[in-house]
DNA sequence: GCAGTTTGTTGCGTTGCAGCACAAACAGGA
DNA sequence: TCCTGTTTGTGCTGCAACGCAACAAACTGC
């Protein structure tokens, strides 16, 4: 049976949207007038006013301190508003083969503190690896402010459905877990939790990144061993009906050797061909990168192949998904700028007719990418139903995973 | 600037948004007592009521006049309501290569009237068809009750942007028009109208046929000539960053002779391999469907090989979008019942790890599929942002194309 | 016939926004 | 320097819409 409550509304949940529609404009626009905010939300000043009284006695608004570039404008100027950054917190954690990645945003969904601890992903029990990473995010990451903190979210490479139950995590080989129940239990009563895949985080992240939702279709490739993608619709991950959708690795190129883009273009098949033309052992990824700089024959021989699959499989996702801008993260992506002209001309050949291409960028720090896409994920969702602090009751606090 | 005016509300938005989720949940569950309304809704009885008697003064729900069934409950039974169908109606029109179809609609997004009309729009100008289609609809279809009637929609096989200007229509010869101006200006003044990409609509069409908006991603397919896609998400068209989401028709599937999904499984080939063998010349699809229920060795290798390249672009498309249900449109369909444990079969062999293959299923009534949709795409939107009628000002029934 | 249950309606109270008025603060011109 | 025009922030009053409680009505089952 279909719930039709989200939908309708009733005074407490006018304000309470207000409320969230306020601060999402004020994250937005980053420094506002009560005015501005008025315009921009289509209520009266006097609502507007009412609204920002009430955000700054919770400590979550407060007026700019210096107004030196007055923009000199007739009439009286405005007081500006902005986010207290240490309003709330919220804790990403990235659970990978290698390491754990923690790191803390404040309410203007700015990095405040990051910490990379090694970890053999490889052999650690659920459990275990769950501890360790809430260990590590309480002691260090949210040691002085834990009760501000707004929310923990956790992001693992693992194909998990939308409740946060894993289906399957063959890197770190986990099967058949409820990671949102353990993380939950693991963490101390109150603080909301939430799990999602490592790809579809770093999605979020990287839209989020900019100033809260933006409009448009953003496709995100991370590029390491495997290939993992995420698609975000206007702010909000797509995940498709089994929370599978944007799975670009397991797309087919047209090869001889290898059939899914996932071993065309990902470390492995990279590092081995290197090898073969290298000579000596120590085959690395950054050597790669050196010697296509350098123009050596063979690694750009490499490139180029590596660029061709690419764009076959980009081209093969506009079709689909038809994205605004296609992001590429993960260590191999290092590779893109100095092929981003063959990937273009690749892309240009197959599109026979004439479409606009998306942009195409790449994405920087993409180590700390998917627990910052974590945070994030937090972040939003406690600007969009901001409420408890301000109406006492626990309505919608419980938000299950998702 | 992003506006943020939609996320907030006022009283009498409230009032708006509680009208527009009774009267979805009213159609969605056919036939509620006020009582019900209040519970699915989270609302009051009270007010649930009083929405309700504002509906009934408008002419838009009535009680239920024989209530025979009694389900012979405990308490007081309710009096079930349900939408008036001619409260409001509702005309969708298709301009094909060979044909116009207009039908319309009533509240109930049930059809009450069709008409299909020769029309040769390979050589028709675009005014001129437009005007063509108006008059069919205005005439024809609405012509006793054209006050009652909320928007006129207009799906043709042409790529457009979602603000209804046409890029490109290969099958009807347009290029850089602005179908959604010319149609305004063709049809009367005060009617909303609305155009869209046949593929798109048939789409929301077929998503909307059974009781509004339903959760879960659909994926469509109509296979004639060419091969058109749509995606529905929650029960809204997913257009991607400039409108080409879900053209499936392009995607690549390995074979020596045709690249592209469109050329392997479309009709044109079919007919031509099915020269080929069948000797004669005229060879129809109907031929060839008669010739694969009869089990003819030459016909089933058609049709499997067709069975093969659609399971192997389907997979695609699952691993990108992830789609809950699959479903297959357009006469050369008809192919898919005899073919479907191939079909199967292939999917599950090209699916490397045992993820749940969505539901694929028949479309039927695929002649009107396109004029429905566009028809249905008019309807969920007056019951979203019901409004005007009650509020008296015109806010909100300029919707533009979208 | 009576207890128990569910429904539809009415009146009252509360919440939250809009409209209006007014003081404050600034730019520009006489 | 003063005055006009403009914009901002803040009270105050009115209104729209919902929740709550109470009650009569209608039905089942014992």
């Amino acid at each position: 049976m279909s719930d039709f409550s989200s939908l309708s509304s009733s005074p407490r949940r006018v304000r309470q949207a207000n409320v969230a529609a306020a601060l999402q404009a004020i994250f937005a626009g980053r420094q506002l007038s009560r005015a501005d905010l008025a315009r921009q939300l289509g209520l009266n000043r006097s609502s507007s006013g009412n609204i920002i009284s009430e955000l700054v006695g919770n400590g979550l608004v407060r007026e700019v301190a210096e107004d030196a570039p007055k923009p000199t404008r007739a009439g009286r100027p405005g007081i500006l508003l902005e986010l207290v950054p240490e309003g709330a917190c919220f804790i990403g954690v990235e659970i990978g083969v290698e390491h754990i990645t923690a790191l803390r945003i404040g309410l203007t969904a700015e990095v405040s503190d990051v910490r990379v601890v090694p970890f053999d992903g490889r052999h650690a029990p659920v459990a275990e690896a769950v501890d360790r990473a809430v260990a590590i995010a309480l002691d260090g990451i949210a040691s002085g402010e834990i009760e501000r903190c707004e929310g923990f979210g956790l992001a693992t490479p693992a194909q998990m459905d939308r409740r946060g139950r894993v289906r399957i995590a063959p890197l770190l080989g986990w099967r058949d877990v409820d990671l949102a129940a353990i993380t939950r239990e693991a963490l101390p009563a109150g603080i909301p939790s939430l799990v999602e895949n490592d790809a579809n985080a770093f999605a979020i992240g990287e839209a989020y990144g900019s100033r809260g939702r933006q409009r448009g279709v953003t496709l995100v490739l991370v590029i390491e061993s495997g290939v993992g993608g995420g698609i975000v619709i206007d702010g909000q991950l797509f995940r498709g009906g089994n929370g599978l959708a944007g799975e670009i690795g397991h797309v087919h190129v047209p090869d001889a050797d290898c059939a899914e883009l996932e071993e065309a273009i990902g470390l492995e098949l990279l590092l081995k061909r290197y090898r073969g033309v290298a000579g000596t052992g120590d085959a690395t990824l950054a050597g790669l990168l050196a010697d296509v700089r350098d123009r050596a024959p063979a690694a750009v021989a490499i490139a180029e192949d590596w660029a061709r699959h690419l764009a076959f499989a980009l081209v093969q996702a506009c079709r689909l998904v038809d994205p605004d801008r296609i992001v590429l993260g993960g260590s191999v992506a290092g590779l893109y700028p100095m092929v981003s002209a063959r990937v273009a001309f690749h892309m240009e050949t197959l599109q026979a007719d004439s479409f606009p291409l998306p942009e195409i960028v790449l994405h920087e720090a993409a180590e700390t990418g998917a627990a910052y896409g974590a945070a994030c994920m937090l972040h939003q969702r406690f600007l969009s139903l901001e409420n408890d602090l301000l109406a006492g009751d626990a309505m919608g606090k419980d938000w299950g995973n998702l």
